[in-house]
DNA sequence: CCTTGACCTTCCAGTTACTGGAAGCCCTAG
DNA sequence: CTAGGGCTTCCAGTAACTGGAAGGTCAAGG
């Protein structure tokens, strides 16, 4: 199939795959008009880096996760490796998000409106997920180290 | 406290706090000696920033979030609105990092090793998470529309 | 008092990851 | 046979940083 579909397939414009072929994230084959071709597995890479790009992974990263899958000169012990610190920074990704979202949530339910600058729940919220609740370096308000 | 504790605290490297300056999504104080002075409301409109960036929200999306609960005239319909667009946006998120998640699970439990090319099951986790199983719109192998 | 070193400041240039647009070829339909 | 849409390359522009130079500030040590 030509770039026009595979954009629609993998939900990527065409000129970022075009970019990804030019940084070497893939190489289609090309018809005798000149035109790129892509396979069902091209698609399938294309897809999996927009999915990996838009959840915050930086190209390079994604570049790394795609040669778990596509070089067979790997041995078992580094893509094991390699593909459990990716689980571990997914799951880290997960929880932020879940924690944004209660973020959110409390702003639609619990501040309505007007008094939004105190709003304490934002306050812990926006900070990280273990010094919200309990945290033993909860500093009062207005910290000032090495302030004059 | 000025920026180097700001960076600490928040994640985000100086340089990046002063862009973020530049563009207008903070305005800490200064100090006689002029230098930044960050409050800690200021460290947590940069958590913020570090953790929604690092999920793959634009900055313009980012500033989008802060406003909510930033500006005091904007209408509660208008953040409840906005909140809940951003809501779905971070469940569909989540949901695609899970179904990540399984593909590089998959991969280390399943495909040790020699036999990854044709990996069925990374062939389908690779595509969308309702495509996988039972999607109507499952084409064969090798599709070619307008292929000769 | 002076220097050393770790901060901080601004400014300008470079990088990453696209994104838009021009100029031109290919191919189907009227 | 020409109009249209899709494809090609190339080059320039944008978004979001990132590095480095040149210089001011400040606490500590000799």
């Amino acid at each position: 199939m030509n770039i026009g579909d595979a954009s629609e397939r993998s939900g990527l414009p065409a000129k970022t795959i075009r970019y990804y072929e030019d940084i070497g994230l893939l190489k289609p084959g090309r018809a005798e008009n000149g035109y790129r071709d892509y396979s069902m597995s091209d698609v399938h890479r294309l897809k999996f880096l927009q999915r990996s790009r838009s959840l915050g992974f930086s190209v390079e990263e994604c570049r790394q996760l795609l040669s778990l899958y596509g070089d067979t000169h790997r041995e078992s012990a580094d893509v094991k490796a390699l593909a459990e610190v990716k689980l571990g920074e997914i799951d880290r990704k997960i929880a932020e998000l879940e924690s944004l979202r209660e973020t959110l949530r409390h702003l639609v339910h619990n501040c309505h409106g007007d008094a939004r600058p105190e709003c304490p729940i934002l306050d812990e919220l926006a900070g990280s997920p273990e010094a919200a609740c309990g945290g033993a370096a909860r500093a009062n308000d207005e910290v000032s180290p090495s302030k004059h």
